[in-house]
DNA sequence: ACCGGACTTTACCATATGGTTAATCCATCC
DNA sequence: GGATGGATTAACCATATGGTAAAGTCCGGT
């Protein structure tokens, strides 16, 4: 493989991402494709054979963009306080970015959810089998130590986490609607997030004292 | 138009309700939906001209069953603790039977933006314009009223409404995914939501306390 | 200069798909 | 009982779409 080959191949993989997002797995025509990536229809399946692995292609990157970053976050050794915010921090930063990466992944894992074994995976490396307790081992932890000595209000480290993501990834997906029904203009939205960003944390950790 | 009228109308339209929620708008195939209501093809072109109408008629029904009675519990009189409780229950208990719904229609607001306008003013019976202004407009003065009493930590309106839709909303949006990586077996995820039901709304209010 | 192989395009194919047409069915009315 | 008219179907049609074959094109090695 030369170096055209690469950026070819990685413009096609750009062009796919960007149009499968827009338009969804299934609304996504290759003749779009090709024509967002500069190249000729054909090229697409020289590199990947068909639509179905195009497809399986762009769903991994976007999965691996939107979820192990966070996993790390939760499974590193920081106090519960430093794991809230800087999981806070992340995804509204890196999600302002790319507004429709929520939606699609959701939605491909309702339209698809043999991929998700298989995906999760790819990116764990590892059997799936008990990957949620593996990951949330540390957290679950801290969660019991911190409830023993009283600083911390019971809850399930299940809930913790979803709450989590629940906050932060669900404004993503139904931006649309809320820049209507808030009634948000140009910039709106960002504001939105910003006072988001400042304020999320607090609204979480008060949740949790006891 | 006679009896057997409205029950094939209505025997399509819930057809097509059911095969568009099971593979998004674009996936969606006029011959699926004709084998499910048990008709033929052409019938759904004799009551909805085209596919594009019949995915309007699917998405204002969902959008109706997703919305409308939330936005009564918020527009109410009720106390806040009563608002928050009366929509997780709603939600919680609405949407574990219909576990498609707001990931369909999540994705259709990101593919049809231009849909949203139309369709929540159907909705609303009124232009859009400010409509979560005046929705929540009770709701802002609940809060602020909370807030000078110091009983309520300061939070504006709009960031209640998203953080409160955001719970009870994504975790059946992000079902498929959590299944797998939190482990769930069949009646692991009933048994999850039933869990959430319980603490949730003390998890919310915990959030605002001063 | 020419060879081989990777890359790229042109032209094409088979089928799926949304949509239409014309005929048939069937309840109701006279 | 036949006419009437909406409901329903079988048979089609035009096009879009994913995919393929074969013919270049480019480039490094000899």
């Amino acid at each position: 493989m030369t170096d055209r080959d690469q950026d070819t191949e990685q413009r096609i993989l750009d062009a796919a991402h960007t149009v499968f997002l827009r338009r969804g797995t299934a609304g996504a025509r290759m003749q779009e494709i090709a024509d967002e990536a500069g190249v000729n229809k054909a090229l697409l399946h020289y590199y990947f054979r068909s639509k179905e692995r195009m497809a399986e292609a762009v769903f991994q990157r976007a999965a691996r963009r939107l979820f192990p970053p966070v996993l790390a976050i939760l499974a590193s050794d920081d106090a519960i306080e430093a794991k809230v915010e800087r999981t806070v921090a992340h995804y509204l930063d890196t999600l302002a970015e790319t507004p429709f990466l929520p939606g699609y992944v959701l939605a491909e894992l309702q339209h698809h959810p043999e991929r998700i074994t298989r995906t999760l995976e790819s990116l764990a490396g590892a059997p799936v089998q008990g990957l949620g307790l593996r990951v949330f081992a540390r957290l679950a932890e801290q969660i019991e130590e911190r409830v023993r000595d009283g600083t911390l209000r019971p809850i399930l480290p299940d809930q913790f986490v979803v709450n989590l993501l629940s906050l932060c990834i669900f404004p993503f997906a139904a931006r649309p609607m809320l820049e209507v029904v808030l009634g948000l203009g140009p910039d709106g939205f960002d504001a939105f997030i910003r006072e988001r960003k400042r304020t999320l944390p607090g609204f979480f950790l008060n949740a949790l004292r006891p």
